[in-house]
RNA sequence: GCGGGUGUAGCUCAGUGGCUAGAGCGUCACGUUGCCAACGUGAAUGUCGUCGGUUCGAAUCCGAUCACCCGCUCCA
C-alpha cells in the first residue's frame, strides 16, 4: 500500500490539508479538513470514553490487581517554567549539535568522546560516539588515521584517558567518529526543541515561557489538586488529551513527525509494590484498545525496550508500534509509549530535579553543590487512610499520539477492491474500511431518483438521523456513484428511499464492506445504526 | 542540516524558448435513466510553487527560496 495514495485521497476527500497551504506551506504542521476533523474527534472520544466515562471502577478488569479510578484532566499549554526545569525537558530539549562537513552526519556535542592522541609528529583529538566500547574504538581509528600497524603500536601515544568533546575548545585539530580528515566538525549549535514565547507585554527572559512538549506535567503538577477535590483514592489514573508542540528537526512521514500535535495520556497513580502489575496490566489493555478500533494483530507489535534503553529506576517501556506503509518492510513506528516512571516525576516536583542517572535517585546539583532546579517544595505524597501509610506514588504512563494514531486508522481504513458494476463487469473500488465508531460519517441518506417524492420523504429521514449522528444527504447523480463517493469517505451504511419506502415506510440500509442491503422500518433506524456501530 | 528527486486545473499527468497552456478523471447546471464509478448537452476552474535574472519573447534556460517524497542525521 503506497502512502501517496493515501495522502492524495486525505487531500482530496478532505481528511488532511497541509498548513497554511496557500503560502507555500508550513513544514511540520497539517490541518484536519472536514471529514480529518470528524476522525480525529472519533478517535479521542473513543479514547476518552473507553479509558475514563465508561471506566468500570467498581470490577476489577481482567489482568488488574484491583479496581482502580479514573479522572480526567484538561491543563493549559503554557505552564510556569519551573515545570520544565524540574521535569528535565529544559536541560534535555536544549542540546548542541555538531555538524560533519565531511560525513553530512551529526552528532550531539555532549555524546562524542575523544582522546588526544599523538604520532608521527602530529597531535590529534580522536573521537568516538560515547559506549562502553570507546577506547578500543578510538584506539583502531588512531592506527587507521596515522597510519601504524599493529606492530609498531607503541609508536601512538595517548594523552589522558577519554573526555568529553565539550571540553575541546579547538575543532580545527578534532577527528570527527566517522570522517577520515581533521576539523570537520563544525561549532556546536543550539538545537531548542521547545517552543518559546513571552507572557506578559516584555519579551525578555524574565517573561520566557514555552509551550509544553508533554501533556503529563499538567497531571503531575495537579495531582494533589485532584486527589483533594475528588476524594479519590489509589490507584488512580487522571486522563488528558491535548495539544503539545516539539520544534522537530526534520517533520517527516505526512503527520506522523508533525511539530504540533496532540497526546492522549493517561498518568496512573499506585503503590510502588503494585507498579510491576499494573504496568503490565496497561501494556495489554493499551494493545487489546487498539485492536479492538481495527487495527489488526499482525500490524501492531508491542517493542519492549532494552535494559540499557531504561532509566535505571523503571521496570520497563513498551512502544506500542504499528506498520505504517511509509516505514520499511518489517519496520514499526511509535503510536504510544507505556513507561513505568517510578516516583521520578512527584519527587522532582517536591525535592527538585532528581538526577536520572542516581541510583537511588538524588537531587541533580549544579557546579557549586546547590540544587540545579528547586522543586516546589509541596507536599505530594498520598497517606493510605486504611493502613495509615504515607508513600510516593508510583507511575505508569500510557501516552499515545492522538494524530499518530488517526494516521494509523487512516492507513489500515485504506482499501481497494474489485465489486460487479451494473452491467456485472469488475471495477475498482476505493474504500476506507473505518471502525464505525471511528467513520466521519456514521450514515447517507438517499433517493433512489430525484422525483416521485422520495427526495421529501429523504430529507425526513435525513433530518431524524441527523439528531443523533453525523449523517450525509446526497440526491445528485446516478446512485451507484453516490454509493462508490461514500465508500472513499468510509461511511458505514447508506440509507436509501425508493418506491417501495412510500407504500410501507421501509428503506434499505446497505453496508459499506459487503455491499449487502437489507430492508427495515424508519421508525428503527436510529436503533439499527446505533446497534450496528456499537457493534 | 546534507545529498538525490518532484512541484502545471480539485486529482492524475502531457506540454524542452514562440500564436489565447492542454487531456483524462472529478465538480456544477439541464435533460434522460433508475440499486452499485450510466448517457447527452452546456459551464466553471490556472499569476505553470514563490521571488528574482537572462531574452524581442520563459511553464520551458539560470539563481535563490518554500514545500513534499527518498536516503543520511535527529527523534524526552
Amino acid at each position: 500500500m503506497s502512502m501517496e495514495k493515501i495522502v492524495s485521497l486525505c487531500k482530496q476527500c478532505g481528511f488532511l490539508f497541509q498548513s497554511s497551504e496557500i503560502y507555500g506551506g508550513l513544514q511540520g504542521f497539517w490541518d484536519y479538513g472536514p471529514l480529518g476533523v470528524e476522525l480525529k474527534r472519533n478517535v479521542k472520544e473513543s479514547w476518552w470514553k473507553d479509558m475514563v466515562v465508561c471506566h468500570d471502577d467498581m470490577s476489577t478488569l481482567d489482568g488488574a490487581p484491583s479496581p482502580y479510578a479514573m479522572e480526567g484532566l484538561d491543563c493549559t499549554i503554557i505552564m510556569h517554567p519551573q515545570v520544565w526545569k524540574c521535569s528535565g525537558h529544559y536541560d534535555l530539549f536544549h542540546d548542541y549539535m555538531v555538524d560533519c562537513k565531511e560525513t553530512k552526519k551529526r552528532y550531539r556535542h555532549d555524546q562524542l568522546n575523544g582522546r588526544w592522541v599523538e604520532a608521527k609528529n602530529q597531535r590529534v583529538f580522536i573521537t568516538a560516539a560515547a559506549g562502553d566500547d570507546e577506547v578500543e574504538l578510538i584506539e583502531k581509528r588512531a592506527m587507521k588515521f596515522f597510519k601504524i600497524r599493529a606492530k609498531n603500536i607503541e609508536d601512538i601515544k595517548y594523552d589522558g584517558d577519554p573526555i568529553c568533546l565539550t571540553e575541546i575548545e579547538n575543532l580545527a585539530e578534532v577527528l570527527g567518529p566517522d570522517a577520515k580528515a581533521v576539523g570537520t566538525l563544525t561549532e556546536p549549535r543550539e538545537f531548542n526543541l521547545m517552543f518559546k514565547t513571552y507572557v506578559g507585554a516584555l519579551s525578555g527572559e524574565e517573561g520566557t515561557a514555552f509551550l509544553r512538549p508533554e501533556t503529563a506535567q499538567g497531571i503531575f503538577v495537579n495531582f494533589k489538586n485532584v486527589l483533594d477535590s475528588t476524594r479519590q483514592k489509589l490507584p488512580l489514573g487522571i486522563a488528558q488529551i491535548g495539544k503539545s508542540f516539539r520544534n522537530e528537526i526534520t517533520p517527516r512521514n505526512f503527520t506522523f513527525r508533525s511539530r504540533e500535535f496532540e497526546q492522549m495520556e493517561i498518568e496512573f497513580f499506585c503503590h510502588p509494590d503494585e507498579s510491576q502489575k499494573w504496568y503490565q496490566f496497561w501494556r495489554d489493555r493499551r494493545m487489546a484498545w487498539y485492536h479492538e478500533m481495527g487495527i489488526p494483530e499482525d500490524r501492531l507489535i508491542l517493542r519492549e525496550h532494552t535494559p540499557d534503553e531504561l532509566a535505571h529506576y523503571s521496570i520497563g517501556t513498551a512502544d506500542l508500534e504499528y506498520a505504517f506503509p511509509f516505514m520499511a518492510e518489517g519496520e514499526f513506528g511509535e503510536l504510544e509509549g507505556i513507561s513505568h516512571r517510578g516516583d521520578f516525576d512527584l519527587r522532582s516536583h517536591i525535592e527538585g530535579k532528581l538526577d536520572e542517572k542516581s541510583n537511588p535517585l538524588e537531587l541533580q546539583l549544579d557546579e557549586n553543590g546547590k540544587p540545579k532546579w528547586k522543586g516546589s517544595g509541596k507536599n505530594l505524597g498520598y497517606r493510605d487512610e486504611l493502613t495509615g501509610e504515607k508513600y510516593i506514588p508510583h507511575v505508569i504512563e500510557p501516552s499515545a499520539g492522538a494524530d499518530r494514531a488517526t494516521l494509523a486508522f487512516l492507513c489500515e481504513a485504506y482499501t481497494e477492491d474489485e465489486q460487479p458494476d451494473e452491467n456485472g463487469k469488475m471495477q475498482k473500488r476505493v474504500v476506507m474500511k473505518f471502525h464505525p465508531r471511528l467513520a466521519p460519517i456514521k450514515a447517507a441518506v438517499f433517493p433512489l431518483v430525484k422525483k416521485d417524492g422520495m427526495p421529501e420523504v429523504a430529507k425526513k429521514v435525513y433530518l431524524d438521523l441527523k439528531k443523533q449522528f453525523k449523517v450525509f444527504y446526497d440526491e445528485k447523480g446516478a446512485i451507484g456513484r453516490r454509493y462508490r463517493r461514500q465508500d472513499e469517505a468510509g461511511t458505514p451504511y447508506c440509507i436509501t428511499v425508493d418506491g417501495q419506502t412510500l407504500e410501507d415506510q421501509t428503506v434499505t440500509i446497505r453496508d459499506r464492506d459487503t455491499l449487502e442491503q437489507q430492508r427495515v422500518k424508519i421508525d428503527e433506524l436510529r436503533d439499527i445504526i446505533q446497534r450496528r456501530i456499537d457493534g
